[in-house]
DNA sequence: ATACAAATTATTTGATCAAATATCAAACTT
DNA sequence: AAGTTTGATATTTGATCAAATAATTTGTAT
């Protein structure tokens, strides 16, 4: 809790992370007092914290009636989706060059220790955001890599729920291990291609989820 | 006039404009009770708009000493420029078979009325932006929308400077009547490709300029 | 005179208080 | 009885105040 440098800086962590995670469900009303009394500090950070969450995309407000966990619509997702894809594949092209063999052989470390676990999604998601991420970081754009954490953050709640039902995570380590193979023959162009087909089926996959009313 | 329902979204509104029209210049200190005095609040919906404006990444802080508006490197600028021609190319081709005719009129106007004040960039750029997000918003994809509004407002101040010494108004003209043309030909993979370029070029003329540390 | 340390100042950050506004329910009118 | 209005309540928003921290200045010793 002290790591921080100040109160804000950490609550705008913890109240994130409890919004991706799933914690707070979407459409959740973030009252200020409970939130200063669950969290333990006056409502003066919370305020801004969640006006820092509302830029973000994760939060939105309304006046004088406070903030809340945004929820979206199918074409919505579909709309962050192929933002996502398309970025991510940019990302992808850029790091294979930059990739070096410790970076390469911690991500095949991620992908041949890969747990498939039926009763706990929320670990293969982080494992999968790492995978990915790690990839991404290595492009060394830091306004990329920033805009496709937001949009993952914006996103990632409705991908719990998702998980809980169809685990698609065998054909997920598949598809790593096709853009990890890539990477290796240092071939930008279809690593990246794999990267945004990844992407944009799962996006796909979970709009049709949430039209069909699962979510 | 557009009212605005509370002081926090006014001033968020009025300072992002303050900044990205380069009244406040990239790096400068923005104090709070300095601001609070010069829109004539006090200081609490400063701070939240201030937060506002950090998340969205016009402004940074430090802890303890307050905010700054942001400032780029040429790589950095080029980051951002890359994202914005790949989002905008999306957009672009989305909005091609969205567009009614009331609106290509409207885009034709602005094309044909573009060389009225070639003395006054601020002017044009605005007229640049108008003729620009007016595509986009056929797309009828809000949070691409929006995600390329906030990258346009991050380096938008740096674009000012450049105008001012190299006007190449003409070429722009140019460019957004091919674009147009192959609006009305409908045909969305050309009209994409061309606005790709658009920005593209105009972003690595940009960090050519800002690399000279002409800026 | 310069380097270092202590104190002073300025500014942000966090807490509390007051005002404004939306929500909800009850009473009143038609 | 239905719809509207009015009032009570809860919550956000804006203002002010206190505490914490970084920058600056001042003073002292070498």
């Amino acid at each position: 809790m002290l790591l921080h440098k100040t109160v804000k800086t950490a609550l705008t962590q913890a109240i994130r992370n409890d919004i991706v995670s799933g914690y707070f469900a979407p459409s959740t009303h973030l009252q200020l007092d409970k939130l200063a009394g669950q969290y333990d500090v006056s409502t003066m950070p919370i305020r801004e914290a969640l006006r820092l969450l509302e830029a973000e995309g994760i939060v939105y407000s309304v006046p004088h009636r406070g903030s809340y966990v945004t929820s979206f619509t199918t074409e919505e997702l579909l709309d962050i989706y192929e933002m996502r894809a398309m970025l991510e594949k940019m990302a992808t092209r850029d790091a294979v060059s930059r990739l070096n063999d410790d970076v390469i052989q911690y991500l095949q470390m991620l992908v041949d220790t890969w747990h498939i676990e039926p009763r706990n999604p929320a670990l293969v998601i982080e494992q999968n955001a790492n995978f990915h991420m790690t990839i991404y970081q290595s492009a060394e754009r830091p306004h990329l890599y920033g805009e496709i954490l937001k949009l993952r953050n914006r996103t990632q709640h409705y991908l719990h729920s998702y998980c809980e039902k169809y685990q698609q995570f065998e054909r997920a380590k598949e598809e790593h291990q096709a853009i990890l193979h890539a990477i290796k023959e240092c071939d930008a162009d279809v690593a990246s291609q794999l990267c945004y087909d990844h992407v944009w089926r799962v996006g796909q996959a979970l709009a049709d989820y949430v039209r069909e009313g699962l979510a």
